[in-house]
DNA sequence: CTGTTATGTGCAG
DNA sequence: TGCACCTAACAGA
């Protein structure tokens, strides 16, 4: 589930299981063999997340690249008594010296060797990332205040907002009452202040618990009731019950007003709202 | 077994 | 805008 939660949450796992260790390096599907023996029982100094990039920071300069895609994996196993054999197509394995953790990467988009100043190139395109805690939203506020496109988009753009993927999109618009195609520059301060904040805590929320969870507490019960409801008439769609707003609820009713959530691509992503409690936006001028 | 879909990105045209 | 990337989970046959 690779929004920015998953990994920064990655990047804790990796640390604590690597970080200042002596770490093997191999690559058993092969694609990062040659790679993997130029950092082959070198120190991995740190592991550090950026939006939804990975860095693994090791002695001499050497950092590897991460970013998993849309279904890249990296399995961390700690405590373990045996290293085991790797299954499926386990591009980067990486093992402690003393054989106590192991994580294997499967299926990343990017999974590369870079200098300190291609790292620095990679995080230069990142607009501000909600969970780091030096994170500054002015810059992001700036490209939406100027920007003529619909604010789904500018959420998703990485140069804008680091981190936010389709998840945090479709709920945070939700929580906020704002129509997906709503022009960036039609926002108040107010508003994008107001959601920026709200990122900050679901995402914080998201790396603690290892899921996204949007639902604020006064209306988990009637999320559950929806769940329960879609399953009993949906049995066979193969829907599992998720505790979201809007994010894969089309075709059902929203919790809130009950009107049919909707879907649409943007970009070739999907879009989900509730057409009544996220309205059209209309400006001054025409209404 | 097959087909579909996915929380993402970059490049060709 | 469309597709390639390349993995896993799931539904249906």
């Amino acid at each position: 589930m690779p929004e920015g939660h998953t990994l920064h949450r990655l990047a804790r796992d990796l640390d604590d299981a690597f970080g200042r260790s002596v770490v093997r390096v191999g690559s058993p599907q092969g694609r990062f063999a040659e790679q993997a023996a130029r950092i082959d029982g070198r120190v991995l100094e740190e592991a550090e997340a950026w939006g939804k990039h990975l860095f693994l920071d090791l002695e001499g300069e050497q950092v590897v690249h991460v970013h998993l895609g849309l279904y890249g994996k990296f399995a961390v196993h700690t405590g373990v008594e045996e290293v085991l054999d790797p299954v499926g197509q386990v591009r980067m394995r990486l093992v402690r010296a003393d054989g106590r953790a192991y994580a294997d990467l499967r299926g990343a988009t990017a999974c590369e060797l870079l200098t300190p100043e291609g790292r620095a190139a990679v995080v230069a395109r990142q607009g501000p990332d909600p969970i780091r805690p030096d994170a500054d939203p002015t810059p992001a506020w700036e490209r939406i205040h100027r920007s003529r496109a619909p604010i789904g988009g500018l959420l998703m753009d990485q140069t804008v907002l680091a981190g936010v993927g389709n998840v945090y999109r479709a709920e945070i618009l939700f929580r906020h009452r704002m129509h997906p195609l709503r022009p960036g520059r039609t926002l108040r301060s107010g508003q994008w202040q107001a959601m920026w904040d709200d990122l900050v805590e679901l995402m914080a929320t998201g790396v603690r618990v290892g899921r996204i969870e949007t639902v604020r507490p006064e209306d988990q019960a009637a999320a559950k009731a929806r769940a329960r409801a879609t399953r009993a008439s949906d049995a066979g769609r193969g829907r599992r019950p998720s505790y979201n707003y809007v994010y894969r609820h089309h075709g059902e009713p929203c919790i809130i007003c009950g009107s049919t959530i909707r879907t649409e691509e943007l970009q070739g992503r999907n879009l989900f709202w509730c057409p009544r409690c996220q309205p059209v936006f209309r400006s001054r001028a025409t209404a």
